[in-house]
DNA sequence: GCCAACGTTGGC
DNA sequence: GCCAACGTTGGC
C-alpha cells in the first residue's frame, strides 16, 4: 500500500471541511506530474492533509483513497474555474480521486520541522520552489511523522 | 502582500 | 524546437 502528501489551501479546502464531509472528490488538479501520481493510486492508500498559505504551512492530518482515479467533471464545465477548453471529451486530461477523512493530527507537524527530519532530507516537498500539489510518501517518512503525532 | 520559482503557452 | 512572456504556487 502507498501514501501520499496532498496540499490544500485551508481558506479554499480545509482538513476540517473534510471531516464535516467525510468523504470528497478531490478535483482541480491541474499538474500532469500531479496526475500521473493520482494515477497510481489505490483504495485504501493513506494520505497526509497538508495545509499550504497558511501562517505555519504544515501536515494537519490523514485522509486515505476512497475511489480510483477518474476523469475530473470540472474539465468539461464550462461554469467551473477548473475548466480546460484544450481537454477532449474522449479522452479527459485531468483525472480526480475520491478521498475520505480518516484523522487530525492534535498539533500539525509544520513544515520547519519536516526540514529538520532525516526522512524528509530527500523529499520534493523541503526543496524550494516546490510546486508540485500531490507527493509520494515513502513507509519512512509516513511512520518518522506519525510516530511523532496525537490524534484528536 | 511580496516575490522567487516553476509549468505552460504561443510566436517565431 | 526555442525561449520570452505569462499565470500560478506557496513560503515568508
Amino acid at each position: 500500500m502507498a501514501c501520499w502528501l496532498m496540499k490544500t489551501e485551508p481558506d479554499a479546502f480545509s482538513l476540517e471541511d473534510l471531516r464535516q464531509k467525510g468523504k470528497e472528490p478531490w478535483d482541480g488538479i491541474r499538474n500532469y506530474q500531479a496526475r500521473n501520481f493520482l494515477r497510481r493510486m489505490a483504495p485504501g492508500d493513506g494520505i497526509f492533509i497538508y495545509h499550504s498559505r497558511t501562517s505555519v504551512p504544515g501536515i494537519v492530518g490523514t485522509a486515505y483513497v476512497a475511489s480510483p482515479a477518474r476523469p475530473d467533471p470540472t474539465q468539461h464545465d464550462p461554469a467551473s474555474r477548473y475548466f480546460d477548453p484544450a481537454s477532449p471529451r474522449q479522452s479527459p486530461r485531468w483525472d480526480l480521486v475520491d478521498i475520505s477523512y480518516a484523522g487530525t493530527f492534535l498539533e500539525p507537524v509544520p513544515l520547519e520541522m519536516l526540514r529538520q527530519m532525516e526522512a524528509f532530507q530527500d523529499s520534493l516537498l523541503v526543496r524550494k520552489g516546490n510546486r508540485l500539489s500531490v507527493l509520494p510518501v515513502t513507509d519512512t517518512q509516513w511512520s518518522a511523522v506519525m510516530q511523532r503525532v496525537t490524534l484528536v
